[in-house]
Parts: C-alpha cells; sequence; structure tokens
DNA sequence: ACTAAACTGGTACGAGCGTCCCACTCCTCC
DNA sequence: GGAGGAGTGGGACGCTCGTACCAGTTTAGT
C-alpha cells in the first residue's frame, strides 16, 4: 500500500480512522512531537504494525491528521461564526482548547518545510478566506476581507502563544473589523 | 552548574558561545528537532560532553538559542526598516533566509507549551511593536500601532509558509500601513 | 610550586524511535 | 469448502537520542 486507497473490509477501515483519530488527539495534545507510531497505537488500542499497515509512514500519518484538523477546525469556526458573528471570536479564541489550536499552528509552521503539507496549509488559509467573505458578504477575493483574515489569524495565534489579557485581543479585533467594513 | 552563571574562564565562555551560535544555525537550517547534544557539538567541532557542561539541558540551549536568535532579528529588522522603510519589508520577507525565519516561528509557537519561552516570544513581539512606533513617530502603546505589527507578523508568517505570490503580500501591507495611519 | 577548581574528551547506558518481518487468523468470493 | 488476499500482532533490528561518568589536563589563585 503505497498511495492511500482505503482498505477494502470495513474493519480496516474503522481501524484506520480510530488510528487517524489517535494521531489527532495527540498532535493536539503533545503537539507534532507526540506523534509516534507507537503512541498512536496505544492510544488506539491496537498494536504496534496497525500503523505501520495503514499508512505507509509518519510523514503520511501526519499529513492525513493535519488534513482532517483543518477540515473540523473550519467546520467548527463556521458554526460559531454563523452563531455568534466575528467580533465575538476573542471569546472563542480564549475558550478553546489551547493545546488543539497549538497543535494545529505547529503543524501549519512546519508545512513551510513540507510541499504536501504546504498544500493543506494554503487549503485552511482559503476556507478562512472564504468563511470571512460570506459573513461580510463581500467578495472572496476583495484584498479587504484577505487581510482581515490575515490579521484575526495573528491576533489568534498571539493570544494562544503569549496569553495577554483577552481585553487586548477583543479591541484589535474590533478595530480591524472596521477597517474591513469600508464607507459604505 | 545548574543555573546560568557565565563560565569563569575565558576559554570556556568563548566555548559556551560558539556552541549557542552552533545551536542558532542548526534551528534555522532544520528546525527544533535538529537542535540534538550531538548535531551541536559536531557543528561546533567540540566534543559531546562539551554541550551538557555548559548547558544543563537540551531545553536551557533552546531557550538561549531562542533569546539569541530573537535578538539578532530585532536589531536586523531595526536596521532594515531604517534603511527602507516599512513598505518595503515585503521584499525583505522576499528576499531573507526562509529556513532561519521558519525556525523562529516555529519556537514561537512551541513557546505556548513552555513559559520560560512564552516570556522570550512576548520580548520579542514587544521589541517589534517599539520599532513600528518609532518608524511611525507613534507612542508605542498605541492599539494601531499593535494592530499593525499584528498584521505585518501575519503577513510574514503566511508568505514564509504558504509562498504565494509576493506582489499579494505587498498590495496587502500596503492596506495595512494605511489602516494604521488614520486621517491626520 | 602547589592545590583546588575549571575544563576536556572519550565512552557508556538505557530508552525511544521508525520500520520491517513473519507466522498466524479471518474474511470474501468463486 | 477451499483458495487467496486482507488483516493481525508479537517481536526484532538498527539507529539516534539525552544524559551521565570519570580519568586526565589545564588554569588561576596563593
Amino acid at each position: 500500500m503505497t498511495s492511500h486507497t482505503p482498505p477494502p473490509q470495513e474493519r480496516g477501515r474503522r481501524r484506520r480512522a480510530t488510528l487517524l483519530t489517535a494521531a489527532v488527539e495527540l498532535l493536539t495534545q503533545g503537539g507534532f512531537a507526540a506523534v509516534t507510531h507507537r503512541a498512536v497505537a496505544h492510544r488506539a488500542h491496537l498494536p504496534l504494525a496497525a500503523t505501520t499497515y495503514y499508512f505507509t509512514s509518519r510523514d503520511q500519518l501526519l499529513a492525513e491528521a493535519f488534513a482532517q484538523l483543518v477540515q473540523t477546525e473550519l467546520t467548527t469556526l463556521h458554526t460559531w461564526i454563523t452563531d455568534h458573528g466575528l467580533t465575538a471570536l476573542a471569546d472563542q479564541i480564549a475558550t478553546a482548547d489551547r493545546h488543539r489550536q497549538l497543535g494545529l499552528w505547529e503543524l501549519y509552521v512546519h508545512a513551510g518545510r513540507d510541499p504536501v503539507l504546504q498544500q493543506i496549509a494554503r487549503r485552511w488559509t482559503d476556507g478562512c478566506v472564504h468563511l470571512i467573505a460570506q459573513t461580510l458578504a463581500h467578495p472572496p477575493d476583495h484584498p479587504r476581507v484577505r487581510l482581515l483574515y490575515t490579521t484575526v489569524s495573528a491576533l489568534w495565534l498571539e493570544q494562544l502563544v503569549e496569553q495577554r489579557p483577552v481585553h487586548e485581543t477583543r479591541t484589535l479585533l474590533t478595530i480591524a473589523i472596521e477597517n474591513a467594513s469600508p464607507p459604505t
């Protein structure tokens, strides 16, 4: 199994999914280095060899975990924004599972060194931009939308890493959204 | 030597510095995981045991390397901005050593999991904000300055990781700077 | 000149890693 | 119901890692 062809049997597919979930969980808890074959297998309650049976290499496992993480994160963000609006994002950032987010960013930065991951990283950015454009009812390729996303993501990362008081982030976020909504 | 007291002898201090430089270089080339005792020692042309003699642990070595990296990066940025101005930053980002920058960001994200590194990360942000405030002749605690820094850093990271066309980054950067300079 | 501390460098240890191997069992399809 | 592929799981290999050890050498202070 060199490429990614899903296992033909039902149980195999389930096992593969279990491993992937375990990998994502480990990634979001201990970051990057925590995703080892043994740790994944142990967490999934499967023997070690299952990891190499369903994934050709650790890199492939990580890439798929990243893709899945991005996917779920996008849908989570989508429902949150439609429910609470953009400005309340600061609270979402403060509330959300820190380690999960850190794992996501860790992989994002790592994507700079790996073309496969880079593609997934772009998909993430595009997804977020699309999401914001939808919320603001702007065309998705509008530079201001693009800029707003960039700013929001940076605020997010900064809050995540440096853990400054939340109200600062909220203030900055408000200004950023104002900037993105030019005189109508 | 549990804490960080500089070696009393001249040669010792030189060796310690050599090791630190080697660690920074490795960090900027292979990222994070590349900074092992053996790799550092080999690069510094010193025996393995020198690393554990001058640094209590790998964590300490990494922390000091991060601090040094932040320091030099800040001064580099300072001279570049005073020479070429803020808008030309996009070119700087495109020109600069990608791996070096990636290493820096890698550690930045990792700082979210480590209080010691977190402090250094804050110092970095504060330094950059101070720098931008100086350039724009604004008070350093002005929210717009703070926001501009955040946006710039995000553009920087995005360009670094996703490697999109540079002119996009330049466009966004220009808008961001406009936003930060309100109607005077 | 002598002593104590700083320093040196080769080596060893135990652990964890990715990956591979292989005898075995189960399932599916003819 | 038998063959063959899919799946299973225990173990092993070769490697690198952080760290510790220690006999020896250099240096600084008296």
